[in-house]
DNA sequence: CTTGACCTTCCAGCTACTGGACGCCGTACG
DNA sequence: CGTACGGCGTCCAGTAGCTGGAAGGTCAAG
């Protein structure tokens, strides 16, 4: 049976819980954004509930649009003692700044592709040049 | 003098004239995007009109969302006389709908980052855990 | 004792490039 | 005629954030 043990979980449950796969905590590991956690005699990883918080944590700043190495330096801040929401705030307006900025390219795409879609037949009688699909257009460079 | 000699242009010409850095242009090569040019007794490679012409479509695919491999694919139809009409609709009918499905993605994560922006002040007494910030927003995930 | 799931390490690959090292080519200038 | 300089050649490595494979160790169940 499996009793409530305290000695941790191993890689896959940790990466189970927070939702990731195991190959990506060890990379995580890599690039130093986790710490290198305890092994086992065998030589396997061990985790604690903090290490799942410290993963959630992480995840949930990449889908606010953070990088990695930020996320690392954030941790570090904690690490050392220091609050690091100032640093959070400077980073994520900038951020937002060039989230703002690819959407907006992103649109400009998707609709000029959706109107290529729509005023276009499929049809295989274009007359020279490559896909009149594409080149009929105009190029609206972003 | 530089006069129109028709053997054409150098990799920088073409490069300037598509608007691509000449090392993307020796990339696109590597991958089979573009042809082996012909050389020059020294080894230069030499471009026509028509390789402006190719490169700029490559670019143009690309602005539209399209991923290299499937821009050579339909280069390749046309090198054996097909017309990619209907290949290049396909594709972009499917880009289309991953473009939309990101484009909601990004604007899920900043509008949570703008929210998380707008209502908390940057304030260094957060209590516990590793940044307000971050941890007192719900996740969303999608 | 074997099976199978899980773990370990290292290495390679993905996308679409970019940059550096190191050396040759070609032209302008003195 | 020599030299300086920019462009060009190849090859290799790195970018972000992983993912997958190979080759082997560990552990519990049957």
């Amino acid at each position: 049976m499996e009793a409530g043990q305290d000695d941790g979980m191993r890689i896959g449950e940790l990466a189970e819980q927070a939702g990731v796969n195991p190959t990506t905590v060890r990379y995580y590991e890599d690039i130093g954004v986790l710490p290198e956690p305890d092994r086992t005699t065998a030589g396997y990883r061990r985790y604690s509930d903090a290490d799942v918080d410290r993963l959630v944590f992480v995840r949930r700043s990449q889908q606010l649009g953070l990088h990695l190495d930020e996320i690392r330096e954030i941790l570090a801040l904690r690490e050392q003692g220091r609050r690091p929401c100032r640093f959070v705030v400077e980073v994520a307006t900038h951020r937002l700044a060039e989230i703002d900025q690819r959407i907006a390219a992103m649109r400009c795409a998707r609709d000029e592709l959706a109107d290529l879609l729509a005023n276009t037949e499929p049809l295989d009688d274009d007359a020279g040049g490559y896909c009149q699909l594409i080149e009929h257009t105009q190029t609206s460079d972003g």
